[in-house]
RNA sequence: GGGGGAAUUCCAGAGCGGCCAAAUGGGCCAGACUGUAAAUCUGGUGGCACAGCCUUCGGAGGUUCGAAUCCUCCUUCCCCCA
């Protein structure tokens, strides 16, 4: 199967990405796959911490299937002994919590069932980089840092920032770039996939490539994915993410919660809609274009069937006020009742939809509480409802419940 | 080893003997507006039997009519000197 033309497969790299380094050997790589017919190895490597994959993981995952269809051959590498050492890319600090190998082991077969959904894992070759490291020897290790500096190291941002701060730099983390790079020349890869933040490893990787006399790899870079606060990068701990795993109803509230500067972004990193055609959608409606933006990415995790009815749900539920489908039944004991009511407040904090008296309070005295099919107002804390079971109970927008009254 | 700072309510950060449940900003919550975007405006953001009462300002004691604010010890973090 002969690979597309170089135009052609440059246009699909190149798209949503950062900065390719050095760009002009890319379309030599190319030409000469092309010419010899010889898929590229294309290697991408993640430290197995217990991942719960989310759009921004999927960036550079998105770009791997990419190389894939184009022919070439994806390589996962899965860190399972450089996260012994902990990634100090991005952190001020060390890492300080160290993951035992069996802890590793589910993790990765955890991420490898996720990745799954991007990527097509059947055609790709997958590592665990313990398998070269466990069996080096000390003297092997001597040998491999003899390749490298310590004036090398401190030119990476991470480690110049903590020299300047002084704050401490431990020695194996020193280490943990260097086996990066060790691992692009074990599977020889012809181009390394990541975020910006690794373009230290990237080089070293072909320092070292260049030493073992073997082609040297092309660091293509995705940009960091921005969250859905719009400002910083998504992530788990920052709450900003929205997961490949999550319902497509979930994921159409969040998507719809993106701010309208992302779109664009989103669109180039997360879809397959050519470019010209962003631009059409970015020109009209932005409703209409984050909807069809949902829509192309939800699709990708679940049908498109699914994505089509949870829009439609979305615009019933959210956009027209429409009672939600799904609203969780709270059990509610009799005995919490005098002559079946009960004080407005009081119930609030029985059903669970607020933890406190005084928050039920300040919600029902802001107006942001109310009840019954009609989403009736509460008006005073004090109030008297009548309970029975079927009765809706609402705080703000987003919690709801149905009270099932029991004996 | 010696010296000097700092620990405050989700975060940052005021407060330095009563007017402190504790300024201000951020975040978050609710309301208005809207495309549940952004921006903007309003209110709120310890608890409770809620016009009042109770528990908070690293921990333990102490001084005082009264302490987040002063003293002692402890814990943790930061900085400087050698």
């Amino acid at each position: 199967m002969p690979f597309p033309p170089i135009d052609e497969q440059l246009a699909i790299i190149r798209r949503g990405v950062e900065k390719i380094v050095p760009e002009n050997e890319l379309a030599a790589k190319l030409t000469k796959s092309r010419d010899t017919n010889t898929p590229l190895r294309v290697k991408y490597g993640i430290d197995p911490t217990g991942i719960d994959v989310h759009l921004g993981h999927t960036v550079p995952l998105r770009k791997i299937r990419q190389f894939q269809e184009l022919g070439h051959q994806a390589v996962i590498i899965i860190g399972n002994y450089t996260a012994l050492v902990g990634d100090p890319s991005g952190r001020d600090h060390a890492r300080a919590k160290r993951l035992t190998a069996d802890e590793v082991e589910a993790n990765a077969q955890d991420y490898l069932a996720q990745v799954g959904k991007v990527i097509d894992l059947s055609k790709a070759e997958v590592h665990r980089n313990g398998d070269w490291f466990a069996k080096m020897s000390f003297a092997d290790i001597l040998h491999l840092c003899g390749k490298v500096t310590i004036a090398q190291l401190l030119t990476r941002d991470d480690f110049a920032k903590r020299m300047a701060a002084e704050s401490p730099i431990f020695l194996h983390e020193c280490l943990y770039p260097i086996m990066q790079a060790w691992d692009s020349v074990v599977i020889k890869s012809d181009i390394e996939l990541g975020g910006t933040e690794q373009l230290y490893s990237f080089m070293l990787a072909r320092d070292l490539q260049a030493d073992a006399k073997i082609s040297q790899q092309i660091g293509v870079m995705s940009p960091i994915l921005v969250g859905l606060d719009g400002v910083r990068r998504m992530g788990k701990s920052l709450g900003n993410y929205i997961g490949i795993s999550e319902s497509p109803f979930d994921m159409m509230k969040k998507f719809m919660q993106v701010p309208d500067g992302v779109m664009r972004m989103y669109f180039e990193l997360l879809t397959d809609i050519p470019l010209g055609e962003i631009d059409t959608l970015m020109a009209g409606h932005p409703k209409t274009a984050k909807t069809t933006l949902a829509c192309a990415v939800i699709g990708q995790y679940h049908s498109a069937a699914e994505a089509d009815a949870a829009a439609n749900r979305w615009q019933q539920e959210v956009g027209e006020g429409a009672l939600p489908t799904d609203i969780p039944t709270v059990k509610l004991s009799r005995s919490k009742l005098v002559e079946n009511k009960a004080q407005a407040a009081r119930l609030l904090v029985d059903t669970g939809l607020v933890s406190t008296t005084s928050e039920a309070r300040r919600a029902i005295a802001q107006g942001g509480a109310y009840f019954g099919e009609s989403k009736t107002r509460l008006e005073t804390h004090d109030q008297l409802i009548t309970v029975e079971t079927g009765l809706l109970l609402f705080v703000g927008k987003k919690k709801f419940c149905r009270v099932e009254l029991l004996d």
